[in-house]
DNA sequence: GAGACGTGGTT
DNA sequence: TAACCAAGTCT
């Protein structure tokens, strides 16, 4: 691809970059690291509150480094992909332990969390290296400029597309056109500032690339959880590491099946994950199960860390005691 | 390499 | 409403 291209969207980017909170001068390699493993498979708008609350409760990773898994795990509830939190835990310390993040792409592809996307990204935006970070934008955009269906092979593509010396830069340009522009649905041709280099414009057609992902159907799950709660406490426990929801706060409850049980539900929360969806029946317990776990005030639930899936089930427990008549 | 892994916004 | 999708990684 000609350098012109490459050229026009910097130059673009260069004006019309927004302002965003990790995006300091010079770049702190800690905020990079943070704001780049948020960001996977999380939008801008979601992460930037929870961005600025966590780099303000802890300030450098050995801060990060130093905080109870229960803290961390905590502040990050809410924001899915709870793989990410473990693995943010287990980098920071790895790094406290070494002294200081390394500065290669390829030593930070060793760290926890840290695939082919953010290892490029952080060592091109924070040390400046020649590594393309090539996201799900950055196949996007490659495949219609240079009209490649297949996203793979348009992510190859665009590895010399980036200009000697401005990895950090372009990648962010690409990513800031990607999600402002050439969007996945009714991409903004007209202000793009390279469509008069886009094949796929040029086809008539952006939006025919990249191919569409083959759908595959979601089946659908039960689950209960016990509602325990004399006075104003609700019991809590902690689920297991691994798997869904790993180490955060939740109701007691058995494994969940494909059978819809027979019990006589307070309420019924239906939620849909990635690749299933959920009906979570909470039915009142006089007694906390047997195993760990933990009183939790009613009137202070936000302090406990609960993933989303368990805090709206809560809330729809709550509401249905408060009003019997709509309950499910 | 395909599936597991959350959630919220948009269409 | 349901489908689609997002600055991916791990197994």
């Amino acid at each position: 691809m000609d350098a012109t291209a490459a050229n026009l969207l910097l130059e673009h980017h260069r004006r019309h970059a927004r302002d965003l909170p990790w995006r300091m001068t010079p770049r702190d390699p800690y905020r990079t690291w943070l704001s780049e493993v948020m960001l996977q498979q999380t939008t801008v708008a979601t992460v930037t509150p929870r961005f600025l609350r966590f780099v303000e409760r802890w300030p450098t990773v050995e801060a990060l480094a130093a905080a109870p898994d229960e803290d961390i795990l905590g502040e990050w509830a809410g924001l899915g992909y709870y793989a990410r939190a473990r693995n943010l835990i287990a980098c920071a310390r790895a790094v406290a332990e070494r002294g200081a993040f390394p500065t290669t792409e390829v030593e930070l592809r060793k760290l926890p969390g840290l695939g082919a996307y953010t290892a490029a990204a952080v060592a091109a935006i924070a040390f400046g290296e020649d590594a393309a970070a090539i996201d799900t934008n950055v196949e996007r955009v490659a495949a219609r400029v240079f009209a490649i269906a297949d996203r793979k092979a348009a992510g190859e593509a665009a590895k010399g597309w980036f200009p000697a010396g401005h990895h950090g830069e372009f990648a962010e340009a690409l990513m800031d056109l990607g999600s402002n522009i050439c969007r996945p649905k009714a991409p903004n041709c007209q202000v793009c500032p390279i469509a008069a280099h886009c094949r796929a414009r040029a086809l008539g057609c952006p939006e025919a690339f990249p191919a569409a992902k083959v759908k595959k159907d979601r089946p659908h799950r039960y689950g209960i959880a016990w509602w325990v709660r004399p006075g104003n406490e609700v019991w809590l426990v902690r689920r297991p590491v691994k798997g869904l929801l790993g180490g955060m706060a939740a109701l007691p409850g058995p494994v969940w099946s494909e059978q819809r049980p027979a019990v006589n539900p307070l309420a019924i929360h239906r939620h849909g994950f990635t690749h299933f969806t959920l009906d979570l029946m909470v039915v009142p317990c006089a007694e906390p199960p047997a195993g760990e776990g933990w009183w939790q005030s009613v009137s202070d639930l936000g302090s406990a860390g609960l993933p989303t899936l368990y805090r709206r089930a809560i809330e729809a427990a709550l509401h249905a005691e408060r009003e019997p008549r709509l309950a499910a």
